[in-house]
DNA sequence: TTATTCACTTAGAAAGCCCCCC
DNA sequence: GGGGGGCTTTCTAAGTGAATAA
C-alpha cells in the first residue's frame, strides 16, 4: 500500500504520531489539569507587571512614548526592587521555507470578487442608520392574553399552519408598503424576488441577492417555546437512604436527589469530588428551603441507589413496550411538539432548532469546571424573553404565567432567550442548522475563508517580517499569528476564575509549551472542552527564538506567554489586513484548504467504497489538524478483535487453498515456493484451535436448522423429523473432522468443487488476499478513528462545496458522505460542479 | 484601556434510531 | 425477528468576536 504523506501545515504526519503518543493516557475522555492556586494568580499578576517593565526597556529606543514608559518602569523597579532584563538582540536566519505548506494555487470565483466589492461599497452611514433603526425597534410590548386555549390549538395545528402561510402572505404584502421607505433600492429588488419565490415550496435563498445581513427578517411568526413537564413525584416506595434509612423528601428536594440518582452509572460525574460537593451543597439548600424532615449533613451518608434502580426499571419498561405502544407515545409527543417545530420567517416555513426550554438538572461542566454538579434550576416563563414580528400573534405563556418581555428585534435571529442560573449564561432559541438564516451565515463564513486565499501570501510575508520586530507587542502578535496559521490553534480568549482552566493561542501560559533546541516546540495544554492538545513540532528558528524570549525569567509557571497580546488586539490587527478577518477564519481556511489538498489523493479508478475511504481519510486529516477528539467507545477493543479474527480466518482459508493446489499437483512445491510460505500470525496450535471452533459452529448450525425446520413442520400440522435424521445431518461433522485430520497430518486438502483447476484456486487466493487487504485497511481506519471525531470538521470547517464537487468528480452519491441533516444544512452547496475549487 | 454583554458558532456526550447479523 | 452495534440526531456546554459600558 502506498504510504501517503500528509500535507498538513508544518508537520501533519508528525501530528498524527503525536496524537497516538498521548491517546492511551486519556481517562474518561478528559484530562485533568492542575488547578491554579490563588497564590499562583497573585504571582501571575506580579509576573505580568514585571514583563511589561522588561519589554518597555527593550522598546525604549523606538519612540517618545516608550522613553516615557522606560522612565516609569525604572521608577517602578526602584520601588518594587525588580531587575530589568535586556531583550536578546541576536537574530537567527529565517527563511526555512519547508516549514510552510505549499502555496495554494486557486482560481477565484468572479461572484466572490463581486460580493467583496459590494461589501466594500457599503457605507458607514448605512450601517449607522440601520443601527439607529435597531435601537428604536427594541420596544417592550404588552402581552396578549386573549389567545385560543391550548388544547384546541393542538388539534388544529395542521389547519392553522396551512392557513398561516396564506395569512402571512397577505400580511407581508401590506407590510411591504410601510417598509418600502426604509429599504434601499437593492433591498427592494430582493423583496420582489422574495415575494415571487414565496409560492415555491423550497426557497432557494442562495439564488437571490442578499442584503448586508443586518436585518435578519421582516416578519417572524412562531409559537414560543416548549417547557419541560412539571416534576412527577416518585412512588412512595422509592426513597433515597440516609445513614442506611429511607427518608421522605418534599417533591422539590426529591427531584434534586433524583438528578444525582439518575446518573449513578456515569462515573465521570458522580465520582468527581467537585461535582459531588457542588451537588450536595445545592441539595442541602433545597432541603432546607423546602423544610425537609431530614437535612442531610454528609454526602457520604447518602445512598441514591433506590432511585437509580427505579429509573433503570422505568427505562427497561419503556424499552419493552410493544411497537404499537411506542408508536402511540411518539405520536403523542410529536403532536405536542408540532406547533413549536416550525416558524414563519418572512412568510416561509422554517425549522426551529432547540425550541425546548432546557429542563432542570445538574450542570455538567466539563473538565475541571469549578461549578460542575451545581443545580440548574427550572426555568419559568417569567425568565423568558420572546422575540417575534410586530404584527404577529404573540404566543401565550403557560396558564397563570407571563413572559419576561416580548421584543420585536429583527436585527437578531433568536426567537426566545433566558438566563441560566449556574453561570448566568444567556441561552437562546435559534432556527435549525438547515434554515436559510444559518445557511446564509455558513456561506458567508466559507466565502470569508476563501477570501483569505487572496491575502494569505502577503499576510504571511508580513508576519514573518514582524517576527523580528523590535516592539515586543508586534513580535508577540506575529508569533501568535504564525501558530494560528500553521497549527490551527483557537484564538484563546481570557477566561474567568469560575470556569475550567483551558486555553487557546493568546492565553497560552509558560507551562504550556516546552522548547528543545534547535527548534522543537512541544505544545501540551487543555483546549476547548478540556480536550488536551499535544503536539511536537519543528518551528521557524525565529519563532523558536521568540518563544524562548517570551518564556525568559522571571516568567514562570502561571505567567502568560503572550503577555502583550490578547484576542482583541490580535483581531483588530487581522481586520486591518483583510476586512472581516479574525483568528477563527484561519481555522476554517486551514481546514478547507487541507481537505481540498487531501481529496486530490482520491484514486480515480477505484471502487466507490475505496473512494469513500479516501474521503474519510481526508476528513480525518482535517479532524486531526483541528484536534477534534472523542472518547474511545466501550466496544472498540471488541470490535478490533472481531476484525482481527476475521483476518485470521481468511488467512487460514488461504493456507487451505494453497494446500489444495499442492494436492492437485504436488510437483509445484519446488517451482512455486509461495505455496509453502509461512503465513504471519498463524501457527499449528492456532490452526487446531480454529478447526475446533469451526466444528463447533457447524454443529450448532446443523442443530439449529433441524430445530427450526421441525418447528415449522409442527406449525403446519406435519410430522416432525425424527432424531435419527439429525444424526444423519451430523455426519457432516465427522467428515469435517476427518478432513482436518488428513490436512494436519498429510498436508492434503481435497477441493470439493467439481472441475477445480489450479488457475481457479489461484484466483480464489487472489480474492482472499484482496479481502485481507481490505480488512486490514478497515482495521487501521477504525483504530485511527477511535479517538478522532470526524463530524465536527464536516459540520463546521470543511466547505461543503468541496464535498459536492468531489462527489460530482468521482461519481459518488452524496448520501455516502453527507447525512440527511447535513444535506439539508448544505442545500445551498448542492449544485456545485466538479470543477469548483476552494 | 479594560470589562461586560450579546449573539452567534463550535464542541463532545448522550440519546435515539435504524439496520444488519445471528 | 430481535438484539445490539454503530450511525445520526439532539442536547447543551464552551468557545469566538463585535459592540458597548465603565
Amino acid at each position: 500500500m502506498k504510504d501517503k504523506k500528509l500535507e498538513l501545515g508544518v508537520s501533519g504526519e508528525k501530528m498524527v504520531e503525536n496524537r497516538e503518543k498521548y491517546v492511551g493516557n486519556k481517562e474518561n475522555g478528559i484530562y485533568v489539569s492542575t488547578m491554579r492556586t490563588k497564590e499562583k494568580q497573585e504571582e501571575k499578576k506580579v509576573g505580568k507587571r514585571m514583563k511589561r517593565i522588561v519589554e518597555s526597556e527593550e522598546e525604549s529606543s523606538s519612540s517618545e512614548k516608550t522613553k516615557k514608559s522606560l522612565k516609569k518602569s525604572k521608577k517602578m523597579n526602584k520601588k518594587e526592587n525588580i531587575k530589568t532584563i535586556e531583550c536578546d538582540s541576536e537574530y537567527f536566519n529565517t527563511g526555512n521555507e519547508n516549514l510552510y505548506r505549499e502555496k495554494p494555487t486557486f482560481t477565484l470565483d468572479q461572484n466572490m470578487i463581486n460580493n467583496y466589492e459590494k461589501n466594500k461599497s457599503m457605507t458607514k452611514e448605512m450601517v449607522n442608520s440601520i443601527r439607529e433603526k435597531k435601537s428604536k425597534k427594541i420596544l417592550k410590548s404588552k402581552q396578549s392574553n386573549n389567545l385560543k386555549n391550548e388544547t384546541s390549538e393542538n388539534i388544529e395545528i395542521k389547519k392553522e399552519i396551512d392557513e398561516k402561510s396564506i395569512k402571512t402572505e397577505k400580511k407581508l404584502k401590506k407590510k411591504h408598503k410601510s417598509q418600502e421607505k426604509e429599504l434601499n433600492s437593492e433591498e427592494l429588488k430582493n423583496e420582489e424576488s422574495l415575494r415571487s419565490k414565496e409560492e415555491e415550496e423550497d426557497y432557494k435563498w442562495w439564488e437571490q441577492q442578499q442584503g448586508d445581513g443586518t436585518i435578519k427578517w421582516k416578519t417572524l411568526e412562531h409559537n414560543g417555546v416548549l417547557f419541560p413537564p412539571p416534576y412527577e413525584p416518585l412512588p412512595s416506595y422509592v426513597k433515597m437512604k440516609y445513614k442506611g434509612e429511607p427518608i421522605s423528601l418534599p417533591p422539590e428536594a426529591e427531584e434534586v436527589a433524583g438528578f444525582f440518582g439518575a446518573i449513578l452509572s456515569s462515573e465521570q460525574y458522580v465520582k468527581n469530588p467537585t461535582f459531588q460537593k457542588n451537588f450536595f451543597h445545592d441539595f442541602q439548600e433545597t432541603c432546607k428551603k423546602t423544610n425537609a424532615p431530614v437535612i442531610p449533613e454528609k454526602f457520604e451518608y447518602c445512598d441514591f441507589t433506590p432511585m437509580f434502580e427505579y429509573f433503570e426499571k422505568k427505562k427497561e419498561e419503556k424499552k419493552n413496550k410493544s411497537k404499537e405502544e411506542k408508536k402511540k407515545i411518539k405520536e403523542e409527543k410529536d403532536a405536542l411538539e408540532e406547533k413549536y417545530k416550525y416558524c414563519f420567517l418572512d412568510g416561509r416555513k422554517e425549522k426551529v432548532g432547540n425550541f425546548r426550554i432546557e429542563p432542570p438538572g445538574l450542570f455538567r461542566g466539563r473538565g475541571d469546571h469549578p461549578k460542575t454538579g451545581k443545580l440548574k434550576t427550572r426555568v419559568v416563563p417569567e425568565q423568558v424573553i420572546i422575540n417575534i414580528g410586530k404584527d404577529s400573534v404573540i404566543p401565550s405563556p403557560p396558564p397563570g404565567h407571563n413572559w419576561k418581555e416580548v421584543r420585536h428585534d429583527n436585527t437578531v435571529t433568536w426567537l426566545a432567550t433566558w438566563n441560566e442560573n449556574v453561570n448566568n449564561n444567556v441561552k437562546y432559541v435559534f432556527l435549525s442548522a438547515g434554515s436559510s438564516l444559518k445557511g446564509q451565515s455558513d456561506l458567508k463564513k466559507y466565502e470569508k475563508a476563501r477570501e483569505l486565499k487572496l491575502y494569505i501570501d502577503n499576510i504571511r510575508k508580513q508576519y514573518r517580517k514582524e517576527l523580528e520586530d523590535k516592539l515586543m507587542e508586534v513580535r508577540q502578535r506575529a508569533t501568535a499569528m504564525y501558530l494560528i496559521d500553521l497549527f490551527a490553534l483557537r484564538a484563546g480568549n481570557e477566561k474567568g476564575e469560575d470556569e475550567a482552566d483551558t486555553v487557546g493561542c493568546c492565553s497560552l501560559r509558560y507551562e504550556h509549551i516546552s522548547l528543545s533546541p534547535p527548534n522543537t516546540v512541544v505544545f501540551d495544554f487543555l483546549g476547548k472542552d478540556s480536550i488536551r492538545y499535544y503536539n511536537e513540532v519543528q518551528v521557524d528558528p525565529q519563532v523558536f527564538k521568540n518563544l524562548k524570549i517570551f518564556k525568559r525569567s522571571p516568567k514562570t509557571e502561571g505567567d502568560m506567554l503572550f503577555d502583550r497580546l490578547n484576542t482583541s488586539k490580535l483581531n483588530n490587527h487581522l481586520t486591518s489586513l483583510m476586512p472581516g478577518l479574525s483568528a477563527k477564519v484561519f481555522r476554517t481556511h486551514n481546514a478547507s484548504y487541507t481537505m481540498s489538498e487531501q481529496l486530490k489523493n482520491t484514486p480515480k479508478d477505484a471502487s466507490i467504497s475505496d473512494k469513500v475511504l479516501a474521503y474519510n481519510r481526508a476528513n480525518r486529516m482535517v479532524a486531526i489538524l483541528c484536534n477534534h477528539q472523542r472518547t474511545i467507545s466501550k466496544t472498540h477493543s471488541a470490535q478490533m478483535e472481531r476484525i482481527e479474527d476475521k483476518i485470521l480466518a481468511l488467512k487460514y482459508q488461504k493456507i487451505r487453498l494453497r494446500k489444495a493446489i499442492l494436492t492437485l499437483d504436488p510437483k509445484l512445491e519446488k517451482s512455486r515456493p509461495d505455496l509453502s510460505e509461512a503465513v504471519s500470525d498463524i501457527d499449528e496450535d492456532w490452526i487446531k484451535e480454529h478447526q475446533k471452533v469451526l466444528i463447533e459452529k457447524e454443529y450448532d448450525k446443523i442443530k439449529r436448522k433441524f430445530q427450526k425446520d421441525n418447528e415449522k413442520l409442527i406449525s403446519q400440522n406435519e410430522t416432525p423429523m425424527p432424531e435419527s435424521r439429525l444424526e444423519k445431518f451430523l455426519e457432516k461433522i465427522n467428515e469435517m473432522k476427518e478432513e482436518f485430520k488428513i490436512e494436519n497430518e498429510k498436508g492434503r486438502v481435497e477441493s470439493k468443487t467439481r472441475g477445480i483447476t489450479i488457475e481457479k484456486l489461484d484466483l480464489q487466493i487472489k480474492k482472499i488476499n484482496e479481502r485481507i487487504h481490505q480488512m486490514k485497511a478497515l482495521m487501521i481506519d477504525k483504530d485511527q478513528n477511535k479517538t478522532t471525531a470526524l463530524g465536527t470538521s464536516k459540520i463546521n470547517y470543511i466547505d461543503p462545496r468541496l464535498t459536492y464537487a468531489w462527489c460530482a468528480k468521482y461519481g459518488v452519491n452524496i448520501e455516502r458522505v453527507f447525512t440527511k441533516t447535513l444535506r439539508e444544512k448544505f442545500a445551498w452547496a448542492a449544485s456545485t460542479t466538479a470543477d469548483w475549487e476552494f
